[in-house]
DNA sequence: GACGCAGAGGATCATAACTT
DNA sequence: AAGTTATGATCCTCTGCGTC
């Protein structure tokens, strides 16, 4: 019984584009005669003629069933350069390396489960994350040293997309046993009468902090000055100190032996958690799907 | 089952031969 | 000289047959 089969389909689509079956058959490297067959061969599967033959040197046309298979033959070719791209694209998916830039906020609590979930999902993939104050990242990201940063109010920048962009709320971070744990919210002054770990200038978050406690007429009484953001939560955990801190992207569940409490004071200034891309390079496959699933996690945290 | 070879049948092109 | 016809070369497709 006669098919429709590929190797057919490819013979009538090259006999229309080089005008004769003698012309297909030096561009296939095949004999005339094979194409004359499998071209017959379609022809009585379905049954109706595709060419207007004229034997002897008159060129070929297209009969009007012809000219239907051939747009059928030009939309599976299209579809399979579709899905060859989507298989490559595929492939780059299998095998592949990000590079991430993150402030240390996130360091305990975000990029590990971020991670994981993703390499869950695309196994196979390296990553390089780089743990940094904002402007290095937005530096990296200049140069396109990463493909991908989590930043907090990151300086304008014209080498620097912002692919992403949400408020986090300052809240203060203390111990379970701490006075303040006990209140639903506080104000700023509240805090002014228990030490304090605070940021040194490599943390963007310290200009805005200083600015807070002026304005406010409170001298913040540092027990602590640190550049890394995780001693500074650490050190409020012990209940130590206090600390202000970014809310946490997602739930606000309180963490054992910590809490966050919202602060409520108009003076108070809210971080902006930014992702930042190099503007005007397409990042590779597994990059670009990476920047999608941080975009997407961190939307759905927005609403938790 | 697909292919190549060789030959048949058919049409065009260039040109020679012929007619007007 | 210009138009018409005859003819051979060339090109093209199709098909029968044997091969891989």
């Amino acid at each position: 019984m006669p098919m429709i089969t590929a190797v057919s389909l490819r013979y009538f689509a090259e006999v229309v584009s080089a005008g004769s079956i003698r012309a297909a058959a030096e561009r296939l490297f095949v004999a005339a005669s094979a194409i004359s067959r499998q071209i017959g061969l379609l022809e009585d599967e379905l049954g109706a003629p595709l060419l207007e033959r004229g034997p002897g040197r008159t060129v070929l046309r297209l009969t009007a069933a012809g000219e239907l298979l051939m747009r059928h033959v030009r939309h599976v070719d299209h579809e399979v350069d579709r899905v060859r791209s989507e298989i490559e694209a595929l492939k780059g998916l299998r095998k592949g390396h990000v590079r991430l830039g993150v402030v240390e906020t996130f360091v305990r609590e975000v990029v590990p489960d971020l991670l994981q979930r993703f390499n869950a999902r695309y196994p196979g993939i390296t990553y390089q994350v780089e743990v940094a104050p904002t402007t290095r990242l937005i530096e990296l990201i200049g140069q396109d040293e990463l493909d991908v940063a989590i930043t907090f109010n990151p300086p304008p920048s014209l080498r620097v997309k912002h692919v992403y962009e949400r408020t986090l709320e300052t809240c203060v971070l203390v111990a379970h046993h701490h006075p303040l744990a006990r209140l639903e919210t506080l104000k700023l002054s509240d805090c002014a009468a228990y030490g304090l770990a605070m940021p040194d200038e490599t943390i963007s978050a310290k200009r805005d902090q200083d600015e807070m406690f002026a304005r406010a007429r409170i001298e913040p009484r540092k027990v602590l000055v640190t550049n890394s953001y995780e001693l500074m939560r650490s050190v409020a955990e012990t209940g130590m100190a206090v600390a202000l801190v970014n809310a946490r992207p997602g739930d606000s569940a309180d963490m054992p032996g910590f809490r966050y409490v919202p602060i409520r004071d108009s003076r108070v200034k809210h971080q902006r958690l930014t992702l930042c891309t190099c503007e005007g390079r397409t990042p590779s496959p597994i990059a670009a799907v990476f920047i999608e699933t941080l975009k997407q996690e961190f939307t759905q945290l927005e609403t938790a």
